[in-house]
DNA sequence: CTTCATCATGGATACGTTTCCATAGCTCCG
DNA sequence: CGGAGCTATGGAAACGTATCCATGATGAAG
């Protein structure tokens, strides 16, 4: 800038007026300013004027999960476009559900003063928010899950209306023998479970606590093992509902190499779903809703928004395939 | 830093001293201004230490098409991966294939004093990338595709090879009619033509340009309607060779709908496509190992390498699950 | 005892902006 | 014709950090 200011013949002052365009400059000096920008290929340094006080960075920090899940990904996607069009740059940062990384991360953000945060904030405890949060704490939402430890703004599934809706979907076609796959970490398929134990009591429905199964580590493999094992048992369930679409994967790899023919409801939506040999009944929601409720959540929270703080539940449906439709037997 | 040298009695350098673990502070000073910082709640702000001359900001721009791709995905994941080991953060930006956007993109990121960018080119012309680019030209790595007007490291999928690998292969099992479905707009799906019809010279079979077809947009529905049309033509091809996951997603439905025998060959591998009723052959690249590679080569550059331009090609495999060997009929 | 090296600490400066305040010239009005 | 108000411009300060140089104290070596 100050190169620009000594090409054109004047103050560094009337560079900044040229370049924000704001206050008086006479047409033929803003000309010569402009002039000498070109030349000199001048670009505003972002970073230099956030310094400034009162100026916030128009960057905010995006913490979530592995790209590779499709979830993430809707999630960037429509987070960065919501920011985007806001004039905020995202700064992505992953930390696979590993505690010590994610708060790292958010040091990492802070340290490059974000002037807000998004995170999938994995089910540690995030009490270390407000001391690594500075002075001036940036505001933060939430999504996918809630934070134990922090209050903030979040936005969350129906994951409970959306157990409770697969549940019932397969009691409605007459299963009784329904088992669950739940990866015990994720809060997420915890209160799927809640879900579909209310469907079957309010069936009248005894739960059989050997048909709850939990997969620690929620991978594509644990799910197909586990479904063998329920398959090839002595009293097999006739449905499974799958709380995660990694493990619907399985269940379908599984279940396809017995040739068995169970029930299977997954929860979330997943491409070419609908091309398997049996199409496949999902709960499924608008990830990218998720993503873009949050990213407006969190514009409001640093334009000074004081409300309290909102939990945003988004619905869930279901969608009838083909799975989910066939008889118990 | 101020309040922290402030608390502790001692002088700002004291402190940078402090934090930085760099000069002689007596123990029992750091102590103090230790127990000082996290009373405070003090954290470095890397937005004035990039500041500083010399030193660079410790952060990339990743330019990439949408998120939802799976390949743009897994790039994006490969490379914050590999950024973050290396201590440096991910500017995330998307520009949807269009050249405005992108430029628009690109001088965000150069504002905020990138140190480097990883670029999936679209393709329109790169020259602006000189003048955007300011006075100390920021390296830069093109990914997937080359940039027509700029020169710089490059890493691509060996496109050529891996069009030719799937189109012999289907020449291997018989085919003679081999259509080819292609969206003209893309550096990579022209390669893989050029590789189609190499393959079918080196088989001593004319081309029939009836069978190459081009697709505006690339779409999944485009792809549907064009395999419809080929698969009801009173001549139709025996097999398909489509040069995008998308284009092959749009090829089965159609075929699906159809009930056509016809041999399929997709580019790029997909999730769930050795689940569909017939599994799917693809010729396939580690996009990883893309990101990755372009990562590593733009840290080279960041670091002051000097070597001359590389490109790197990384090689494609065929992966025959079904489709891609059933005979012509 | 003097000189010199070393240690611990501090002051000033620069990075690139923008905001606040100041100044000079001009116009307009009483 | 003098001052008020406006226009166009410039100077100085501040944001938070790290580096360069300086200073005083301490101890060691001669």
């Amino acid at each position: 800038m100050r190169d620009v200011a000594e090409r054109a013949g004047v103050a560094l002052v009337t560079v900044s007026r040229v370049v924000n365009g704001i206050g008086a400059v006479r047409e033929e000096t803003a000309d010569r300013v402009h002039a000498a920008i070109s030349e000199i290929g001048y670009q505003r340094n972002e970073i230099a004027r956030s310094l400034r006080p009162g100026q916030n960075s128009l960057t905010i920090g995006l913490l979530l999960g592995d790209l590779t899940n499709p979830f993430y990904a809707s999630l960037a996607k429509a987070a960065v476009e919501v920011m985007a069009d806001a004039g905020y740059a995202v700064l992505l940062s992953t930390a696979d559900e590993d505690p010590e990384v994610e708060r790292r991360a958010v040091g990492e953000l802070i340290g490059r003063r974000v002037a807000g945060l998004i995170i999938v904030p994995d089910q540690g405890d995030h009490a270390f928010l407000r001391e690594v949060n500075g002075h001036d704490q940036v505001p933060v939402v939430f999504v996918d899950r809630p934070a134990t430890g922090a209050e903030a703004d979040v936005v969350l599934v129906d994951n409970e209306g959306g157990g409770r809706t697969a549940t019932q979907h397969l009691v409605d076609h007459g299963h009784r023998r329904i088992a669950i796959l739940v990866a015990p970490s994720y809060y997420t398929t915890g209160r799927r479970l809640r879900g579909y134990r209310k469907a079957l009591r309010h069936s009248g429905i005894d739960v059989d606590e050997a048909l709850v199964v939990a997969l620690p580590r929620g991978t594509t493999e644990e799910a197909s093992a586990a479904t063998h094992a329920l398959l090839t048992s002595p009293n097999p369930p006739t449905a499974i509902f799958s709380t995660t679409s990694f493990l619907t994967e399985g269940v379908l790899r599984a279940s396809r190499q017995l040739g068995a023919q169970v029930a299977v409801v997954g929860f979330d939506d997943f491409k070419l779903a609908d091309m398997l040999p049996t199409p496949v009944t999902v709960v499924t929601s608008d990830t990218e809703e998720l993503g873009r409720r949050a990213a407006h959540l969190l514009l409001d929270r640093i334009d000074g928004g004081t409300a309290p703080f909102q939990r945003i539940v988004l619905p869930s449906q279901l969608i009838a395939r083909g799975t989910g439709e066939t008889a118990p037997r």
